[in-house]
DNA sequence: AGATGATCCTGTATGC
DNA sequence: TGCATACAGGATCATC
């Protein structure tokens, strides 16, 4: 569920929390969202005692690292939701998974019905599952994107959404930052001309940045880790809006499955017609363009 | 290399 | 109302 703005939201909740405050006592519900060499039991363990020193986030990846080293990997997958300050009188909420118990007597949760998000302990600040760059990081730049895309044939779709290419874009803000550079989510990704990549590359950025200053996306589920739910769904121009007119040009959008996931764009200005009014004045339409 | 489908799960919406 | 089916902000693995 959560991308790139929905974690970095959790993010800043969760380090307001839980700064300068020791652990007293993890307790798990489900130790199946462990994974990784370290138990739930080993894990709970270790994390006693720990002071937090920063909640980082690489992607949608949650990094909450201790004093005298140590980090907490949190991945939310579709379902999940971490609720700071917590008081303990508070029964716990169906799905709870883990919790826990900081000096300051309040606890974080997590929270997690479809279970698909892990919980992994790293005693040395390695590195995860291969990630790429974070799509907000600076170093991740358009010639970088480029020169990648250029030797992959795969549809554009399917490679914003591998996070070893570039981490934290999920279906939302892929489906919206190709709507915004005019491309068609099934355009093979070397096809893509250098101006549509640069777009591309400018249209995530905007649009990841735009969810966080949002908040979110809240379509059903997503909160804070306050318990608040974002403020995005109400910008969203193509996700999850199948039949509706496009704001630009008032064709229905349409949706596709891509990558075994649903995709939602605009049948005109992401086709070449489309492509070509948002391209600098005077190029030329792609040969094969219809209309 | 890339597509596809299954898998891990539960909740919700829909259709009959 | 009940029951079946489809689908959901993700990631991974097997198979073709």
């Amino acid at each position: 569920m959560p991308e790139l703005p929905e974690v970095e939201t959790i993010r800043r909740g969760l380090g307001a929390a839980v700064a300068g405050r020791r652990i007293e006592r993890v307790e798990w519900l489900d130790p199946r969202l462990v994974r990784g060499t370290v138990d739930a039991d080993t894990l709970a363990a270790r994390l006693a005692g720990r002071t937090t020193r920063h909640v980082g986030r690489h992607g949608k990846f949650l990094l909450w690292r201790f004093t005298g080293g140590g980090m907490l990997v949190l991945h939310l997958g579709m379902s999940g939701r971490i609720l700071v300050s917590v008081p303990p009188t508070e029964p716990y909420a169906p799905h709870t998974h883990f919790v826990v118990r900081l000096s300051d007597g309040f606890q974080v949760r997590l929270v997690d019905p479809r279970r698909f998000g892990r919980i992994v302990w790293e005693e040395r600040a390695g590195r995860l599952p291969a990630l790429g760059p974070d799509a907000l990081d600076p170093r991740w730049t358009a010639d970088r994107f480029a020169a990648e895309l250029a030797r992959r044939s795969a549809p554009i779709k399917a490679l914003l959404l591998d996070q070893r290419l570039v981490a934290g874009i999920g279906n939302i803000y892929a489906d919206e930052a190709l709507y915004a550079a005019g491309i068609d989510p099934r355009m093979p990704a070397r096809m893509m001309t250098e101006d549509a990549v640069r777009r591309l590359h400018r249209a995530l950025r905007s649009v990841l940045r735009r969810g966080i200053r949002d908040g979110g996306t809240t379509i059903r589920t997503y909160l804070d880790a306050a318990g608040r739910p974002g403020r995005h769904a109400a910008e969203l121009l193509v996700y999850g809006r199948r039949g509706v007119p496009c704001r630009h040009c008032g064709t229905p959008i349409a949706s596709v499955r891509v990558a075994g996931r649903t995709s939602y764009y605009c049948p005109q200005c992401q086709g070449p017609q489309g492509s070509r009014l948002l391209q600098d004045a005077g190029r030329e339409a792609p040969v094969g363009a219809t209309l």
